[in-house]
DNA sequence: ACGGGCGTCTGACATTTGTCATGTGCGGTG
DNA sequence: CACCGCACATGACAAATGTCAGACGCCCGT
């Protein structure tokens, strides 16, 4: 057999080419394409058909999470392995929603992610422990969709009359939203709320 | 002679190790030490006195920028480069203040970034020319050192009456200043003001 | 040495937000 | 079906925030 084939995103050159060199290295793995961003992962991806993608989870155009749905749809057999600097619970959770198959932070060394990689490629799964006890003692988001909807759009400090255009509400359910949004984090107004929330990946 | 001495810090192992294999490949430069934080690459050169110090700016401790000034005064005859994920205008500024021979974005190649090791082991600087560009359009901070003190303390969603407290002032010219500077900044209120601050790396 | 400009600071007032009580309708579950 | 939780909405009051006019001191240039 050739090894295991295998695409390569991530949005900074030296790191992208750093692992790519790396991972060339271990004779079973070969690196068939490599990409900066989300969309042109995807059209790498259709292209040649890697056995796994190891996906960056902040990469500009569509996040890694993304990116693995559309793969999931277009090509089931790919499986997805994401690599992150910053490990938000949320993130984890929503990953493996999408159907990725492992998840793991950026510290992890080479060695470790190419056995990673081949687990992966057997069919298994694989979660950093680490990152596995943060999402499940952060559990789940209490917020409703609403709720979220209405904390994102909060996000950028956006008055309430504007939040409540964009996402046609009245102004004095947005208001409702967000206060209870606000309760439910524990946080002492809105802005707070929304940095809780970002922390916890739950927007 | 033995080549340039390398000492590596970033907090991400896989990035760490991936950048030491593929410097370690030129012939010229040596690793000689690496660092997972700030106060930790500090140590390594004390102990091993590189002779360019290759530092992540957003570590763990301390960051590249505070890394940087101690290094200054403590080796002088050490280099530094630093190399980032994020360019922000502001940070640049305050890099080459505290004598950092060399700012690179993380999108350059290997290749390209042992040129610029070398460039700066000779002694010469190397600034990005695309960041260098953002800075110099983004201009300084129009912030006076008050307002950029507050902006910075209400960064975290605190309300004025805590903001007042931990700044000594009263709450009438702590919400001053956040209006002046949200004025400056162009902003609707307080947190997007935050929000553009930290995007031109102004706080 | 003097006046102007700027950074610093304050309190009062207008506006925006947060909170609370309350009500309607809808969809799923026991 | 009855119930419960959620989305959506209103109005009123309390609290936080934004805005304004003004005062003081410092430094710089004339």
């Amino acid at each position: 057999m050739s090894g295991v084939r295998l695409l390569l995103a991530d949005d900074e050159h030296l790191i992208r080419g750093a692992l790519a060199a790396l991972l060339a290295l271990e004779d079973d793995l070969v690196v068939v394409a490599e990409a900066a961003t989300g969309p042109e992962a995807l059209a790498m991806a259709r292209a040649h058909r890697p056995d796994v993608a190891v996906l960056d989870l902040e990469m500009p155009g569509a996040d890694g999470v993304k990116v693995a749905t559309s793969l999931r749809a277009e090509l089931p057999e790919c499986r997805v392995l994401i690599v992150t600097s910053h490990g938000r619970p949320g993130h984890l959770k929503r990953a493996l929603e999408a159907g990725v198959r492992g998840f793991v932070p950026k510290t992890v060394s080479a060695q470790r992610l190419a056995e990673i990689i081949r687990t992966v490629h057997a069919g298994n799964r694989y979660v950093d422990p680490e990152l596995a006890a943060d999402a499940i003692s952060a559990g789940d988001s209490p917020l409703t969709p609403r709720e979220a909807e209405v904390l994102e759009l909060a996000a950028d400090g956006a008055p309430v009359a504007e939040i409540a255009e964009r996402a046609a509400l009245s102004q004095g359910t947005v208001r409702n939203y967000l206060s209870s949004a606000v309760s439910k984090l524990g946080a002492e107004n809105r802005h707070a709320a929304v940095r809780l929330a970002r922390l916890r990946g739950w927007v």
